[in-house]
DNA sequence: TTGACATGCAAGCACGCGCTTGCATATCAT
DNA sequence: ATGATATGCAAGCGCGTGCTTGCATGTCAA
C-alpha cells in the first residue's frame, strides 16, 4: 500500500481515511500525545486501544492519513514523527446540519 | 446487501456510512429536500449529482444510511419516504479538535 | 380483479481494501 | 566498519463492499 497501491496520495478523501477504526484510534492517540514515532504509536495502540496490528499495517494507515491531510510528519534522526492536523475535518462538520430539528420529520 | 449481507443493521458505524460518495450525495439531497421517495432520489441524484446508480443500488445505500441512524423513514402508501437525521454526526464533529493550532507542530 | 407502479429480497460477481511477508534503505552507537 | 535500530518499498492474498440480475411482495387506479 505504501507503494503497490501508491497511486492514491491525492485521491484519498477524508471520509475514507476515517472510515477505518484503526486509523481513528491513531488520530485519537496523536491528539493525546503529539509527535509520536511509528514505534511509539504501535506500542501505545496496543496498550491503550487493544490494537495488535503489525508495524507495516500501522505505517500504511499513517500513509493514508497523511495523504488525506489529517496528519503532518517530520523526520527526526532515524525516526519519523507524526502530528495531528484537524483542518480537513472542517469539511465534514460543516457539510450537513448537525442539530436535529423535530420539524424535519414533517413535510 | 439488503438481505444477503443483512447481518449488519447495527454494526454499521457512521464513519463507514459516509465513506461512500454516493451515500454522501444522498444525504446532501435529503438535506436539500426532505421526505423524498426512492424514485425521487434516483431521479434527482442523476440530474443534480451525475450519479447513474441503479434503483437497487440506491436502495442498498439507503439501508446502510438507515442502519447508521443517518436517515429516518416512513411508509406513505406505496412509497417509502426518507428524512435526514444529523444526530450521529455529532460524534464525529466532537471527537477530534477541528481548529488547527500552529503550536501543535512543535513538541 | 387486473394491470401498473413502487419497493423488498436474494444470490452472485468484480474490485478495492487492509493485511502479511520479505527485503531494502537510512541513521545512530560502539 | 559493524551491528542494531527505525523506517521504506513491493508483491501477493483473503475478505468485505458495492453493484448487477432476477424475481417477489405490496399498493393503488381502472
Amino acid at each position: 500500500m505504501q507503494a503497490g497501491t501508491c497511486l492514491w496520495a491525492g485521491l484519498v478523501d477524508v471520509y475514507r481515511a476515517i472510515a477505518d477504526p484503526t486509523r481513528r484510534a491513531i488520530l485519537d492517540e496523536l491528539v493525546d500525545r503529539s509527535g509520536q514515532s511509528l514505534f511509539e504509536l504501535c506500542a501505545r495502540l496496543t496498550m491503550k486501544h487493544g490494537i495488535e496490528s503489525s508495524r507495516q499495517a500501522i505505517a500504511q494507515h499513517l500513509d493514508v492519513l497523511e495523504a488525506a491531510g489529517l496528519i503532518r510528519t517530520r523526520r527526526e534522526g532515524r525516526s519519523k514523527l507524526h502530528w495531528f492536523e484537524g483542518g480537513p475535518l472542517k469539511a465534514i462538520a460543516e457539510r450537513w446540519p448537525i442539530s436535529t430539528d423535530e420539524r424535519t420529520f414533517e413535510r
